[in-house]
DNA sequence: AATGAATGAGCCTTCATTCAT
DNA sequence: GATGAATGAAGGCTCATTCAT
């Protein structure tokens, strides 16, 4: 019913409450990761995420309305990290070569550090509900301008192969994104660092003039 | 319990017994495929199979012992189906070049011929039984081991680079891969024939020496 | 918002304030005969009262205890109202025939001009407390015991004929509050004013020597 | 989900099987009135239900899909068991006011002789789902149609007056039901039996020319 | 082989009420 | 007086599975 977006508030009203509110529906996110990572989200129940996040099952209810309601929240949260840190890095690039290794760089370096909540975002967000969905895209969306606005001029300046502009994540990201996710299902154990500046180059190779 | 495994029979004591028996089979998991396509394993309920198999509770679980079971024995038929259409399509190539580019071919033409297979696929395979999962790692170990006999000697030959052995695949069939999920995802609208040889190309360049 | 604690009560009697207090609560009872009238007392939540009384819940708690503290108050309230206005009315008659008629006439112009509090008094009032029912039991009584005082004089008279005396409401009310009961359930369309004549009459007919 | 209607069936197949579901049926009818005359409608749960009646949880969703599927049949039965037998009593008589007395001596009748049933039928019937209220509005139509083609005649010879169409059943019924309904709740604690006659011969004087 | 009634543990969610601020 | 976060018992319902016929 609820599902307050407190994330927002400048925080001067009540900063006290506001706080241990927050403290407590972060405190549910994380018992949330760790029950989805594990358990995936069928697979977890109400009562799994309570007992770990140490909170009423009414609380939670309070905050998030639903579990639906907490796996959403989860979902966008952590994909919204992930572009902001993957922007911030290659923002300080200054030529395409370095810019595609640093895509790659990146996201080896936050799965890595993120394993659970790397592996909940690779699991399929079949159920989302229609506003949830409109969330997501909309995220998706900015993220993909903001980095096809920063890789545009490399490709005007002919550092970049022209291609159609659904190819160009694939291209980058498919391989790597598909290691870690073999990895990620321990298909093979090998963890991604090894073998990070041979996906670089490789996705460099696939992209440049 | 039961899930009697009629594939190997011989199939001579009493033919037409055994051959409705398996069309039966076949019916119920042809609706597996559209109910599970549509609302996931765990969204689909052995009630929904039923109804759209025109197949009694009683006799579902006659065949196949559980749910579970439907969904193993689906999952394992259509990923050795791609398999085995993959490698009869490679064994006919003569050099590493036309082989990668079989390879991507296949995986379009099959994912655009079996999209809900392929969607069932894409799917996460997380809680099969313990035998299922031996049985789905000796098929990929088969089909890996057939798949690397295959390539061996164009890497010695030295048409292909030499890599670690777990990023052959990531590489050549990592970025389509990805381009169809996306795709099957509803993410975008184009279907992968029209960026083929695009990603062919692209897989070809990532291995070659 | 959060709470704005502008508490300078000193704790005297302060009509003003007294007022306001009297005009929250009567927000409330009104917000709650909307909510019972359209989804049943049972179907009705705290939540959905608060909302409609623009109210908190701790406030609601404050003025009326509990939920069934707040369907009481109003059941008598109503209840209250309505015994009251028919007793007013009767009193200025001056003979049997005209008494009946007027009975019929306000309950029929009372129920009008308030229905959602008709349909409200027709709901079942089964799960009042203890102490509700005596509340309730004592007003009908009163009731009762006023509206037989002032017939009695008619039977003795021999206005009236003499019957048990549990069969004059029934009697007199009940085809009346039969119609009005099919009308606002939705059973036939019209509203009673038409036919008040009609049973004011045939209430006359059935209790006259 | 189920909510299966196999009392029009003709019973050839399985008569057995078909038996013991009607008998199991039938005692959960009788356990959910006794539930809801006791405790109304949304004061009962299901597991009370279940108790009573000697049925899994199972097995009474099995066969009635809902809570509300059970109230709505239980009523559904009720009505039409006293229409049915109203009709067949007032058929038998030969002119009006023999039929006006048997309509509320039958009311009076079935009422003591069914007041768990009756009870129930005077509840509110406000949560049926749409198609139980088609349902009802049909069984109701029917029976108003068959009561005023009986009627009609008497109307036509003279024997009774002419009314608005929606009078004529609160004139004749309006004060018995009253009556009753103040006995079945526990108003007063007398019967309906004694007044019988009182109320039968002040229905025909409402109604008679 | 086929059928579907029966089972009941367990799930998600609601909601009246309390209480610290 | 006012606020709304917190509580948790209890409810309706689902669904994989069993079993007598």
């Amino acid at each position: 019913m609820t599902g307050s977006n407190n994330q927002t508030s400048t925080g001067r009203a009540r900063p006290g409450r506001t706080a241990a509110t927050q403290a407590r529906k972060e405190s549910v996110l994380e018992a949330a990761l760790e029950c989805f990572a594990e358990l995936g989200i069928e697979g977890t129940t109400i009562h799994d995420i309570q007992r770990r996040s140490n909170c009423s099952i009414g609380s939670l209810y309070h905050h998030f309305g639903s579990k639906e309601g907490i796996a959403e929240e989860l979902f966008l949260d952590g994909i919204g990290r992930l572009n902001r840190g993957m922007l911030r890095k290659i923002k300080v690039c200054s030529n395409a070569e370095q810019s595609v290794h640093a895509v790659v760089g990146y996201y080896v370096e936050w799965t890595t550090r993120n394993q659970p909540m790397a592996r909940y975002l690779h699991s399929r967000d079949v159920d989302f509900s229609p506003q949830a969905r409109q969330r997501l895209k909309r995220i998706h969306r900015d993220y993909i301008t903001a980095v096809f606005t920063f890789f545009a001029p490399f490709v005007e300046r002919g550092e970049m192969r022209v291609l159609p502009l659904d190819t160009y994540v694939p291209l980058i990201s498919g391989p790597i994104q598909e290691y870690v996710r073999r990895w990620l299902s321990g298909h093979h154990p090998n963890g991604p660092r090894k073998v990070k500046a041979l996906f670089a180059d490789a996705a460099w190779n696939a992209v440049k003039s």
